[in-house]
DNA sequence: AAAGAAATTGTAATAGTTACAAATTTAAAA
DNA sequence: TTTTAAATTTGTAACTATTACAATTTCTTT
């Protein structure tokens, strides 16, 4: 489906700079910042704003087409990828990878049970990722 | 035990500042961001800088007696109970509540076997909580 | 009591984010 | 079409959270 149609499955109305963002979170599964998109897409829409990635950014979680992670306290990121999954962030290199969800239809039941309208689901973990793993032994 | 020994059984020296930022943290389970904690303990302490209130924070975390929450992107949590539990962020009222955590020896296991060594678990949920979804209804 | 180490403090700097008004673009009406 | 209105984008300034760092104070050890 093109980008454009995409964002108008989600209700969003579609324009350069959102299809641009768009693109860039679909096509970069690498949970950017709004600064990594910033700077990607400043080559191509030398006019882009910073607070165009922040509206828009915005606007796509209020519509649900991306998701916002929490994971890393020193600035936000975000997924366009907004199936249930969970978020490894590496201490060392602080990229972000996906596993596979846990699943959590029992626990959703009971917190709605009660009074607990869950919303948002984020499995987090923190650690040492494989490549820095094995960077560290060479180095031992 | 006494908080003094408290602190010592993680490793931290303890010191007036830092037993009234434990003692805090220990008594109120409200999930306290830096600038909560800093405003209730001024009284106590008039000469508390906000940098001593980072500096202990960061250095409880370390020694693994408080765990940061990273579950509201606006500022960062603390929690004096280092057990696993899953913590739910209301968007109304933005309280953080704890929860049961789910169970994660299997996946634990299974992410470790895949070269991901985990050394911290966030099971984070956001919605509504039941107090502002009651008040809600009033509303209608 | 003096010296050295550790902890605390205050200020300034930095970074991420938001507010907002002006400019531009897009859509709708005449 | 032209005109008008609405929506979007932009740039700047403001704001908030956090960090850096040097100076001061407090605690330990001698």
């Amino acid at each position: 489906m093109k980008t454009y149609d995409y964002l108008l499955s989600y209700g969003v109305k579609p324009s350069v700079q959102r299809i641009a963002i768009m693109d860039y979170l679909l096509e970069h599964r690498t949970h950017p910042s709004i600064e990594e998109i910033y700077l990607a897409l400043c080559d191509d829409i030398p006019t882009l704003s910073k607070t165009t990635v922040y509206n828009t950014l915005k606007l796509f979680v209020e519509h649900g087409a991306a998701q916002m992670l929490t994971i890393d306290e020193r600035n936000v990121n975000y997924d366009g990828d907004v199936s249930l999954h969970a978020h490894f962030l590496c201490k060392k290199c602080n990229k972000i990878y996906d596993l596979p969800a846990a699943h959590e239809e029992d626990r959703m039941e009971q917190f709605n049970m009660n009074g607990f309208a869950v919303q948002e689901i984020h499995q987090y973990y923190k650690g040492i990722c494989p490549m820095c793993a094995a960077s560290k032994e060479e180095l031992s």
